[in-house]
DNA sequence: AATGAATGAGGTTTCATTCAT
DNA sequence: CATGAATGAAACCTCATTCAT
């Protein structure tokens, strides 16, 4: 990272962005326990002291890198959406599998976030972000609307939590890996990403049916 | 809690329950920070070393207090299971709910434990916790089947899941009390319950479709 | 270990012989780290509480365990000396090294009784100590002296610090035994027993030349 | 301690030496028990964190404090075997008994790392202290094969064993003085450096006599 | 703007010993 | 005599944050 003194604008957000940058990659490399800041420091190549230049607290600074990843997303599918002249539920979940493959960091830290942090984040903080988050979700649920016409943003949020519960009990624990090495079959063990996409094909063709009368499925 | 020596069996095996007692009134009056050991033998009434009598560590510990949720979970599954002659989606939301407020730590310590904890068990415990659980969901999913000949394994899974990732998405956190205050109609905010009654009824009504061909549902 | 209750003097001292032979042996499996009472108590199979009947704590039963060491010893050494018609220096220390191999435990436990517990005795118990085993030590010179009319209780001193001390640097610490991986010919880590060989030959030959004017050897 | 900042270099080592110089205080001060980094720290007058600056744990800062007597005496022995033209044995007790006598630590600390500590070291930390320690023993060595052709460092060696076996046995237990108030003429309450001399001279005397013939000495 | 030395509260675990049974 | 449940004082180390330079 460069050792030069951001003066302007242009040169504080790309040294910012080189901080989520390091923090991110050290997340991927130290899942197993918590990275503290005092290696973002080391690996990012600067004093601890300038991290709290840039943020304003540990929690902040993940939870910016969490907010890049959803933003990310959303730009995304409100591109694709865009794009296409028509999609359907297994385009959506293409896209959803699509970015957590490109984006590692996303689940372990979306977990970090949701579980543990978002109850110390200063409300101020917290506050702003879920404004921005909503003012882009609702943007993404009406690109979607196109072709989607009973998505709702409740929906999305199912989706997410969906997305978020699966992986915190399918992500390979040591338990886990150790399961999956003596008996494959065990359904705890099942992959991920093959859950993810019938529990999402479940839910949407459920939510999107909910109109139509249900009588007494599957009693 | 008494502090008469646990000789027997009996008397440890309430002691035991006795030490869980606190730790569960403990998180649920802290749930902001995480609750230490020295706090629970305080609370308790009993010697910081006396807990490691009953626990081989803080990790076990609250794993215990998880596990006997969930058990109690399995048990009002299956015992009303077996009382009912018919059941239908809404009945298992209904006990679901009901366990839920039955058990208001459930929910912030299944986060924890999931979302923390369990990389951190000794792998040892961790399998064993992990294999008592899935011998009584295998119990549970043939309860289940009676009524339900659809279900399986994954479609518990899948909803646990969901209901996991909703309550870290809208559990009340002190941004969402604020947000809620400011603006009671905003779609994080929505109350809980009804968006998982929501949800799993989407779930399993899109679940148990899924034999039936479903073209194109919603697009 | 036998479970019947010792009411005999007799069945007292095989009890407390008996602990004594297990902690011997669990002294030996855990060099590296210190042996606990909890161990003691598991391995020879009675509780805890039994062994406060037999030693008045920790530090005395381990003073106990070396003091039968020392013994055995000093009864070799008289036993020896009494029934050859001659002894040199080579003798003793053919029974020194003798003593040490048959009584692995001896050396580790001497350094830790000298090194630590010994501060830590009641003065009671310590002065008790002291005077069986300088009693013990008078006879032994006195039987050796017959073969060595110049040998002094000092000299016997002299040559245990020496013994000890060499262990103490010599012992086969993990440091010890990568330096020896790397490099054989250190200084620091040739063999104990050639290093006290030569040592032991050094100081007697040196403490009975005494007598005789030295002028200026060395130098 | 001053509560300056350490900014460059040469602070940074004074302050480190103002550690080892409050650590050995305690030391002595303290000899019955183990002295804790909670202690050190606040007798320094910093924050307990700040040792870990300095050190990276606690037997590493008490392994340095005996590596830096291990380093004095050694830089003594070479400064006066380089400035006299002759030394015999006399001399070289007179430089020990010297040092010993200036830095009253030293035994003790001694006496624990060789006897407790050097096994918990981490191996590394363990290596490099040892590395350094011999590249000295040399130095010392060759300084001293001036004055005393046939001296080895198995005999620095041994001698330091004796050193350390003697004081071990003879150090001033609560026992030990007890005893020296009942009665002044027991062997074992000798005043250390009355026996020191008297076994160094005969270690020496007989380690340089063993290139001649010794035909039976002392039988 | 940037540094990095200093802080210090906080938490888990061990274990010799006691004493009610 | 024997048990073993209970005790509770230590002790080490981490790490987010601050602030003098």
């Amino acid at each position: 990272m460069s050792r030069i003194r951001a003066i302007n604008e242009k040169d504080k957000y790309q040294k910012r962005e080189a901080i989520l940058d390091t923090a991110e990659q050290l997340w991927l490399e130290n899942q197993h326990s918590v990275v503290s800041m005092d290696a973002v420091a080391r690996a990012a190549g600067v004093a601890k002291g300038t991290l709290y230049l840039y943020f304003p607290g540990k929690e902040e600074l993940f939870l910016a890198l969490h907010e890049r990843h959803v933003s990310e997303f959303f730009s995304r599918v409100v591109y694709y959406a865009g794009r296409v002249s028509s999609m359907d539920t297994d385009d959506m979940i293409y896209l959803v599998q699509g970015f957590i493959k490109d984006t590692p960091a996303f689940l372990p830290l979306a977990s970090h976030t949701h579980g543990i942090m978002e109850r110390q984040i200063p409300v101020e903080a917290g506050l702003a972000f879920q404004e921005r988050i909503d003012r882009q979700l609702l943007e993404v649920v009406r690109a979607l609307q196109v072709h989607f016409p009973l998505l709702t943003a409740a929906l999305m949020l199912q989706s997410y939590a969906l997305l978020l519960g699966l992986w915190q009990l399918l992500r390979p624990t040591p338990v886990k890996i150790k399961l999956r090495e003596q008996d494959g079959k065990m359904v705890c063990t099942e992959d991920y990403f093959e859950m993810l996409d019938t529990a999402l094909q479940a839910l949407w063709c459920g939510a999107f049916a909910q109109e139509a009368p249900s009588p007494g499925i599957g009693s």
